[in-house]
DNA sequence: TAATGCATACTTCCATACAAGTAAACATAT
DNA sequence: ATATGTTTACTTGTATGGAAGTATGCATTA
């Protein structure tokens, strides 16, 4: 792993080497299966083993690294099983949120979402697609609070982030611009009021990723368990 | 907070101090705003600090501890919006998770959930609403691995976990054997392969915390959080 | 009486030292 | 050549001491 940045001393550094990792692991910069170590981590960061300790500990929580005693603590490669989980999980949830947004949406709303939808064509024709990828985020995101309930978000956050481990992985590997005419259907279901036609775009939408899937595990086993 | 049952010193502590510590915790016998204190549980423990310490920081990730900076660290309260988001995807999920079922549902499937009722309402007669809350967590399982979907479960275990909080600390306040005739309705829909139907049962179940949440939060308004 | 300053007893946070387990290279014996 | 035992350099786990921040009670002051 290369040198990183010196953490900022004046506040804990724990969380710091936390979220520092946890990008780095959902951008791929940490790649499934790499051996981290924490007299390693802290001697790049200038910090002692605790709080780097404690940071792998977070991790581990959250399902991104795995503590072996005795032996290393490794990146976590991408369960399968948990990115299908999630992937339903997302379809379930998503489709009963945006049947609500259906019964709300108004005018600004709209507008809203349309002004996204374009940012997200020019990230496409910038081939930016870690930017697509952000803005991604945010679509799914403005909809699960026009919905009314943003502390589901939270839950999604953490399910969608396995996801975009795949996206930044392989990211050339899926068809973008499908995915925003996709994203169009869905608020052409909303502007014609039509709660389940909404739906049924939402959830081929989020049924895209069966799609996708097998031809990413062909291509790079070895970042992958069932 | 009274003496605790020493832990076993051939393998890791910290782990075992967590899951001491997250028993407690949704089983009410930590109770929300409860102040924890590292070198109280370690000496409780017969342990140093910096175990008990990680122990706090991966209570502090699943949402159940709160550690403040050089003021101590508090058993989190809990938060109503984090109830009811939990109980949206609930719905959403297993409603999906149901439908799955109803497609393959063979005998021996039905006459396992037959059994886990029965056992049910045994707990219901024996008064014992622990062991009901132990039995409801085994049925929804049961349906979400007959789904072939087991990996969804670990994430709807950390929500039903948050549920199950309200449920310990004030199981009277819920009508047991109106859960159980639910569970019924839900297995009879299962049997008449009739999903959209057992999909109604399983919403109509979930929804029923709506009805009882209001009352819960009018009499203990202090365990709770907007 | 009310407000302010200070001492004191906490708290979490970090650094450090040591303990214990693992793995791989290497020497030795069969 | 193969197998085995040993050394050595790692790894994570725990204990402990001190640093820095916070809250509280008490004395002092207006």
């Amino acid at each position: 792993m290369s040198e990183l940045q010196a953490i900022d001393l004046t506040v804990s550094a724990a969380p710091q080497v936390y979220e520092r990792l946890r990008q780095a692991i959902l951008r791929g910069t940490l790649a499934p299966g790499d051996r981290l170590s924490e007299s390693e981590v802290a001697r790049q960061f200038g910090i002692s083993r605790q709080p780097v300790r404690e940071a792998f500990i977070h991790l581990a929580s959250d399902g991104l690294a795995e503590v072996r005693p005795q032996r290393g603590t490794y990146i976590r490669k991408i369960s399968i099983s948990a990115v299908l989980s999630a992937r339903l999980i997302r379809e379930a949830v998503e489709g009963d949120l945006i049947r609500i947004v259906a019964g709300n949406a108004d005018a600004e709303l709209l507008r809203r979402l349309d002004e996204e939808i374009r940012r997200q064509r020019l990230a496409l024709e910038a081939g930016d697609s870690d930017l697509f990828v952000e803005l991604d985020d945010r679509f799914h995101r403005m909809l699960a609070d026009a919905a009314g309930h943003e502390s589901v978000w939270t839950v999604l956050e953490g399910l969608k982030s396995q996801m975009n481990r795949l996206r930044h992985i392989t990211a050339k590997a899926f068809d973008i611009r499908k995915l925003i005419e996709q994203h169009v259907e869905i608020v052409d279901g909303l502007r014609a009021g039509d709660a389940t036609r909404a739906e049924q775009a939402m959830r081929r939408h989020l049924n895209q990723l069966l799609d996708d899937l097998p031809e990413v595990t062909r291509d790079r086993p070895e970042l992958f368990i069932p």
